[in-house]
DNA sequence: TTTGGACTTGTAATGATTCCATATTTGTAG
DNA sequence: CTACAAATATGGAATCATTACAAGTCCAAA
């Protein structure tokens, strides 16, 4: 498992250090849609020197890299995921967590006219999830 | 015109007020997708006593009661649109412009599965728009 | 082992948004 | 028409996520 990523970052020309590794596990670990500063939080007891730049300096290689994608649903709140698959997102406006949904990859979805080159394709919802429904 | 929105406000329990007046005018004579440093800086020369914060202020009253949608594509960035109906957005990485795209309003869109219920429906692609394209 | 570039760190800066206390305006009752 | 209470507007300060920057550290190649 670890061999793959270190073999992921040699493919995308970023060295495996420590932290690297460490942000992109947390990721592969946890896919809770966390912001920088959750993963800093998560990770600053194992890793005492670790910088909250260096969390956002990662995170955004990992997505100028393609292996992450980034999710920004409220202003001021950057989520990332680390499956960069198409799906969609729910979040919930009561306990805030964001949840994943699929859908076919056959999935028909609105064309734009002219030549628009498309290059990410974003589809969320906000509401009520069934949990906070459920009282 | 001016009745309209007079009675559009009044309609939601809000005071027409001239800056209220102004903002919403503005979303309506614009469908640019301001954000609300736009909207203040067009409309200060005509209201040298407008407040960033009232133009704030008006924006979140109009998004909480249906008048206007909040549009976040853009950590940090949010913006707004009258037409409230369900449409997408297009978002060019070059140039920032934020375009329109329509579709039919019987499209199909993924089901999500238990109880979850939907307030809100965001859809958007980012890439490079026609005209960044032939340069 | 040395050297250069990549990486990390911590602090300071940024900038959009919100807070808050005060002043003004608006709708309404008399 | 007038005055009062509630709603609204104002502007300067505060917040807070993110970014910039300068200095220190690590790693790979010669």
């Amino acid at each position: 498992m670890m061999e793959k990523l270190v073999q992921h970052f040699k493919d995308h020309n970023l060295r495996p250090s420590q932290q690297r590794m460490a942000v992109m596990k947390y990721l592969l670990d946890h896919h809770t849609h966390p912001t920088a500063e959750i993963i800093f939080a998560s990770l600053s007891p194992n890793y005492p020197t670790l910088s909250r730049t260096t969390v956002y300096q990662t995170l955004e290689k990992l997505y100028a890299t393609g292996l992450a994608q980034k999710i920004v649903i409220e202003d001021g709140e950057m989520r990332f995921d680390s499956d960069t698959s198409d799906h969609g997102h729910f979040k919930c406006v009561k306990c805030g967590e964001v949840s994943d949904f699929f859908y076919p990859a056959n999935h028909p979805f609105p064309q734009l006219e002219g030549r628009f080159e498309i290059q990410e394709q974003h589809l969320y919802y906000k509401g009520i999830c069934p949990n906070c429904k459920a009282h």
